[in-house]
DNA sequence: CTAGGGTTAG
């Protein structure tokens, strides 16, 4: 940046067209590249010298004025390029004055499609609207960025009608214009209408692309909806439509939401044979993949392969070692990143900082978050507070952090007092829990997740009363508790088990398992934890009721079906109870098998009976 | 000068 700044004051700078002579010091290649033909690499320098350094810049343009300079239309738009793609609203708002003061008209296609698209892309539909109106002569350019705007901010009904206008001005709309209108529906959750979209890219004659179908699969992805992710690329190979890595960074993240192994090692032969292993986004996504279905050791070395890490890529691993208990490691990790010169952002922060607290390392959290602010210079989010309350909760620092709740900056959220609840129903301080409870109902009144935990530990303490309160409390609420289910993948198939749907067709085999097992599991010292029980019912029926959960189902089906050696993985929608934790870590015990459980909250990795978690969770 | 891509979170 110093550099930058200096070649912008230098006074050389000012001869005209507006900024040529800039970018030519800064570009390696070519003393000779016109203004109009700057690659987008350029144009990003370009904005980086005006980030930080405007007055400097404002003071060359007056310079220019005085010196009878004229900016013509080109160089006003690479300008207005570089500032649309840094999000420099300010900036191009002054720039849009400058236009205007300076007799330039913002109404040439040039400069006005370039201002269209900077006020849509910094969120100023209003601005861009009135641009675009006072335009002469509208290209296609023009239109498809305010269409996008529109789709994108979810306003489809002028989307649709700007659409319908098109016509009117003997303009054909172009894929580029249908595919913004796919990517903003599909962004919004509505899959139907972005897949009928692309429908009506065929009745117009034009054949979808592999863009619009990338933005229909994007969008599944975005909402969480990895299940529909893969319906509509299997739909879009039928299409003879071939993906490209774009596509395949977002199958990536599917696979990973869904902790789909297979599907995600299938793909990474695919990248392996196409080459897209090589694209920085696609090993990131394959460092996602295998570190959310549990092969970290896969993770790992992907990571390692990449020659040119990014920011992203480190923050990726040093993730997924604080995922699997590997505290000491992420912060090794860190450590290395900073040797190799990349600069840490907030996200680091959070991977480390929960790392730290999956690895009770509660010195070295207090360290990195100091050092953010004082040495980062990056502000604290609510993420971090919550990662702090977190940490020390967990660690038995109740009291600590209740003063740390007390007396940071922000006001506590739900996040905050759900981290403090989890660490008072670890160390089963029901004074505290009721407090984050009382709070949690006002925040987030509609969660079960805080009733269950409540009712976790009134049930602990034999307070039968305070559980059928709390039921009442959920029932007036509206609250339900949503479907549990638990699922394996054994070859090809996927068997689901759920306490409310059809019982599985083995049904009676996997209890006959499960019975011999847990009283193989009882010799080495399991003990069935009946206070995961909420009904007040007499102590064998509780225990029967424990063996109907729906991870032990799917566990013990997972040890009936393996192939020895192979790893057990099951995926849970909820928070595993405590009483599947702990068998599931006498069952990797009593069978010699490392067992990985996802569940709603985070990953477990059973081996030898302990699980990464550290029993916190 | 216009379209699609990765990372955190109780």
């Amino acid at each position: 940046m110093g550099e930058v700044l200096r070649l912008w004051n230098c006074s050389e700078v000012c001869s005209f067209p507006l900024l040529r002579p800039t970018v030519l010091q800064l570009s390696k290649h070519s003393k000779h590249v016109a203004n109009s033909e700057l690659s987008k690499k350029e144009s990003k320098f370009m904005g980086h010298s005006l980030h930080g350094s405007y007055e400097a810049v404002q003071a060359i343009l007056q310079k220019m004025q005085d010196a009878g300079f004229k900016p013509n239309s080109s160089s006003i738009t690479s300008v207005l390029q570089a500032v649309t793609e840094l999000c420099f609203l300010k900036h191009g708002k002054e720039i849009h004055s400058f236009v205007l003061r300076n007799g330039l008209d913002d109404y040439d296609v040039y400069v006005g499609t370039s201002l269209v698209d900077m006020y849509v892309k910094n969120n100023c539909l209003s601005s861009a609207q009135n641009v675009f109106i006072n335009m002469k002569n509208k290209n296609i350019f023009a239109w498809n960025s305010l269409i996008s705007g529109y789709s994108f901010k979810g306003l489809f009904e002028d989307a649709e009608r700007l659409l319908d206008s098109i016509g009117e001005e003997g303009i054909k709309p172009n894929l580029v214009t249908w595919n913004g209108l796919v990517s903003g529906y599909a962004m919004w959750g509505r899959h139907k209408e972005a897949l009928s979209t692309i429908h009506r890219i065929k009745s117009s004659g034009l054949t979808p692309n592999v863009v619009s179908w990338t933005a229909l699969i994007s969008g599944c992805s975005q909402n969480e909806n990895y299940a529909d992710s893969l319906k509509f690329f299997i739909q879009m190979q039928e299409e003879c439509i071939r993906a490209n890595s774009a596509t395949i960074s977002i199958l990536l993240k599917a696979c990973a939401g869904l902790s789909l192994l297979h599907k995600g090692e299938e793909i990474h032969c695919l990248c392996i044979r196409k080459g897209f292993v090589e694209d920085i986004f696609v090993a990131t996504g394959l460092i996602n993949m295998y570190s959310k279905s549990g092969k970290f050791k896969s993770a790992h070395e992907v990571f390692r392969k990449i020659k040119n890490k990014t920011l992203a890529s480190w923050n990726c691993m040093i993730m997924a070692f604080a995922t699997y208990g590997f505290g000491k490691e992420a912060i090794s990790l860190f450590d290395e990143m900073r040797g190799a010169g990349v600069q840490p952002d907030a996200i680091t922060f959070t991977a480390l900082l929960s790392g730290c607290k999956n690895s009770g390392l509660v010195d070295e959290g207090w360290k990195l978050f100091d050092s953010m602010s004082t040495d980062y210079n990056i502000a604290p989010t609510i993420e971090h507070f919550s990662c702090m309350v977190d940490l020390l909760g967990r660690a038995s620092y109740l009291d600590e952090a209740w003063d740390f709740i007390q007396t940071m900056p922000l006001k506590p959220d739900a996040t905050i007092w759900g981290a403090f609840l989890a660490s008072c129903r670890i160390h089963k301080n029901l004074a505290f829990a009721e407090i984050a409870a009382k709070n949690l109902f006002k925040l987030e009144p509609h969660n079960p997740a805080n009733y269950v935990l409540m009712m976790n530990l009134y049930s602990m303490s034999n307070r039968w009363d305070d559980v059928e309160r709390l039921k009442d409390l959920m029932k007036n609420a509206g609250v339900k508790n949503g479907l549990v289910w638990s699922w394996i993948q054994i070859d090809q198939a996927i068997h689901m088990f759920s306490a409310e749907g059809k019982p599985h067709t083995d049904a009676g085999k996997i209890y006959f398992e499960l019975y011999h097992l847990v009283h193989e599991m009882k010799k080495l010292g399991y003990e069935p934890d009946i206070s995961c029980v909420h009904q007040n019912i007499d102590e064998v029926e509780k225990k029967k009721l424990l063996l109907s959960h729906t991870e032990k189902l799917a566990i013990t089906f997972g040890l009936m079906n393996r192939k020895s050696g192979e790893p057990i993985r099951v995926i849970k929608n909820t928070r595993v109870c405590s009483d599947c934790h702990t068998a599931a870590k006498y069952m990797s015990l009593v069978r010699k098998c490392e067992i990985f459980m996802k569940d709603g909250i985070r990953f477990h990795h059973f081996r030898e009976g302990e699980c990464t978690c550290n029993d916190c969770w």
